[in-house]
RNA sequence: GCUGACGUAGCUCAACUGGAAGAGCACCGGAUUUGUAAUCCGGAGGUUGUGGGUUCGAGUCCCACCGUCAGCUCCA
């Protein structure tokens, strides 16, 4: 007999060799049509393995909102994939095939990339395989029969050399295909109903630049059909706000093959809100005692040698340029923090000048790998809002804790929801391992007294120091990076930095390196994802369109434009003399937020006819004035409308 | 940087297997003066990303380069 506990508290006991299948049976004839997997002790477990004598076991049912019914779903999902990639491609390698966020994928090793028509012809062979409906058969084998098994698969059998000795090596079988692997999967191949691929890529082997570059499918499953059709529908809703698209579309920002790839040219539009943003953030700095600097935008190489930018990140900085004869070479600045230490060091500092807090809202120039520009995202010319803390090192939890006030004012105004990683040393580093030591437990220390849960990014630091990243969630649940706060003993340390403590002795502060918005580029790139390029009244670059009905109001109209002005509105005329059907529908699609409509009534009125944006008919009248003061306060209070 | 796909007017896209570069929108001109999401007529606009090559003939085929896109790697 072997005994389960339930999630509900209560104990069930069971023939010896049950598997959680039959536990479902035993409780419910639904749930047991329901069940897909089970949670044993924590751990999910394929429906029909045997259950161990005692055991915590929750079942797992079928559905798209259950993340653990959904990993076992896509991660069958992807065996079936393989199982019709060796069908059709029979020579073909098999990598990993593990599910992920919104699906799964599978790399394989073939001669030729997967076409198109390839992917066609791997599908209508995976629903061939559903409709199969071959159970998933697990089998516990030991490592030579394992070795014999894969004999003809290279990756498989070095995925196998590097299962610790002791550890159980398991194998999945649907129909023709066997698959080493941890499972667990639905009970079998008719399951999954729902399921799509999505497209193809190549990807290295183990994610290593250096290994051989596999073929990957990615693809996703879901139990509803309905879940399916909406995450396809959701691609395209991205799609629709891809900032590159809204970008054009508005008349925001572009790029030139004569500038360079990376390089951004922002449109009187795309400048406009990279001002709201600039001023935003400058008056939060201000209210909390940051000072302002500038520092040259390029810099004599031995500054970058003495910060060890070069050569720990040399690779990411433009190359050299150098006047003949004309002694030390420069490079254009990649960060700011050198350029500070400068300024912290041109006089002596006491512990009572601490912290300092230092910004710059600057451009700095990364040479980026060209196949890793993206749009907005990530660009060779971006402007940071940067800042430094030098402080002592006990202030430091102190100084955190500023700069997570400032992501709470930010995100808060934005109504945005946001999440923590710490990400401790990378590889490519400077400074001694105790001091990394030090910098991670200090930082992790202040990270624990913020009370919010956070992730861990192993090796994800910058090389200089380990740091806290912040992820914000946009209107569709995507992801972005955007803050990041890092901490920095070595600095300090390299350019000698001190400051005379109480007791009349040099001390060396710590340095803070912090970023709110990221970068201004990144930010607006995100915000016009977010907002789907309609942004709030504060931020969009035009906020209020007069439309006067006919050329006799066109005056009038200009009147009200100029009280706008001078209310700090950015307010235009459409005079064109098309019609106002036609200049609304314009209006709408630049998405403007306050459409005013001028007519004789109004103008004897002293009114004007408030089109909100996407309030269609259900406009208001109103006097011009109260207008003025109602969207002067809308935009003083960063209010999320229309 | 790597693998693959793609590059035709400002934008979105046509142009059968190589056989006279086209449309809609935007823009310009004219008419129209409009009460809440596209008024009508006309016009201009392209050395088909760049440079080579094959061919009687190249947007179409081949090569190189540039750029874009997807993914990998990297990252604000």
């Amino acid at each position: 007999m072997l005994r389960v506990s339930l999630p509900d508290g209560s104990v069930k006991e069971l023939p010896a060799g049950s598997s959680a299948a039959d536990l479902a049976a035993g409780i419910g004839a639904g749930l047991a049509r329901a069940a897909v997997a089970a949670k044993v002790n924590g751990e999910l477990w394929d429906l029909n393995r045997p259950l161990p004598p005692d055991a915590d076991v929750a079942i797992v049912t079928r559905g798209d909102d259950d993340a653990d019914a959904l990993y076992a779903l896509r991660h069958s999902t992807a065996h079936v994939l393989a199982t019709a990639v060796r069908d059709l491609f029979p020579g073909a390698g098999i990598g990993f095939g593990p599910p992920i966020e919104n699906g799964f994928y599978y790399d394989f090793e073939v001669p030729e990339p997967f076409t198109p028509e390839d992917l066609e012809k791997i599908e209508a062979r995976m629903a061939e395989v559903v409709a199969e409906g071959y159970t998933f058969d697990r089998r516990e084998i030991d490592r030579t029969e394992a070795e014999d098994l894969f004999s003809d698969d290279p990756l498989k059998l070095e995925r196998l050399a590097e299962i610790p000795e002791g550890e159980t090596i398991s194998t999945y079988t649907d129909g023709p295909f066997t698959d080493l692997c941890r499972g667990p999967h639905v009970a079998s191949t008719g399951e999954i109903r729902h399921f799509k691929l999505l497209s193809g890529a190549g990807a290295y082997w183990r994610g290593d630049e250096t290994r051989q570059m596999l073929q990957r499918i990615y693809g996703t499953a879901f139990y509803d059909k309905k879940s399916l059709s909406a995450y396809l529908t959701q691609l395209e809703e991205a799609k629709k706000r891809d900032h590159r698209k809204l970008g054009q579309d508005l008349d925001l920002f572009s790029f030139h093959e004569e500038f360079g790839p990376g390089l951004v040219a922002w449109h009187p539009k795309g400048a406009r809100i990279q001002m709201a943003l600039r001023r935003w953030i400058e008056d939060l700095l201000l209210k909390q005692g940051y000072e302002f600097v500038y520092t040259p935008h390029v810099a004599s190489e031995s500054l970058f040698r003495r910060s060890g930018h070069l050569p720990a990140y040399a690779e990411n900085m433009y190359p050299s340029m150098q006047e003949d004869g004309e002694g030390d070479a420069f490079r254009v600045k990649p960060m700011n923090c050198p350029g500070h230490t400068m300024i912290y060091a041109a006089r002596q500092r006491s512990y009572r000048d601490l912290p300092l807090r230092l910004s710059e809202i600057a451009n700095v120039y990364r040479f980026e790998r060209s196949g890793t520009l993206h749009g907005l995202l990530r660009v060779r010319m971006l402007t940071m809002d940067d800042g430094h803390l030098f402080c002592t090192p006990d202030q430091v939890e102190d100084e955190i804790f500023t700069c997570i006030d400032l992501i709470d004012e930010v995100m808060g105004t934005l109504g945005l929801e946001y999440r923590l990683d710490f990400s401790t040393r990378p590889e490519k580093r400077i400074g001694a391992d105790e001091v990394w030591d030090r910098a991670e437990a200090d930082l992790r220390q202040a990270l624990d007294r913020v009370g919010r849960p956070y992730g861990v990014d192993v090796g994800g630091g910058a090389f200089y120091g380990p740091k806290i990243d912040i992820k914000f969630k946009d209107a569709i649940g995507r992801e972005w990076q955007g803050a990041t706060i890092q901490l920095d003993f070595n600095l300090p340390e390299r350019f000698e930095l001190e400051y005379i403590g109480a007791d009349n002795k040099p001390h060396r502060p710590v340095m803070i390196h912090r970023a709110i918005f990221g970068t201004l580029e990144r930010f607006t790139g995100f915000l016009i994802e977010h907002f789907a390029g309609a942004f709030p009244v504060w931020l969009a670059p035009e906020q209020v369109r007069v439309l006067p009905i006919t050329d006799e109001q066109a005056e009038g109209a200009a009147a009200i434009v100029s009280v706008l002005r001078d209310a700090g509105v950015s307010a235009e005329i459409d005079v064109r003399s098309d019609t106002l059907n036609y200049r609304i529908r314009d209006g709408e699609l630049n998405k403007v937020p306050y459409l005013l409509v001028v007519g004789g009534r109004e103008l004897e009125a002293g009114t004007v006819a408030v089109r909100a944006r996407g309030a269609e008919k259900k406009q208001v009248v109103m006097p011009v004035q109260e207008f003025a003061d109602r969207i002067r306060e809308e935009v003083r209070a960063r209010a999320l409308v229309p």
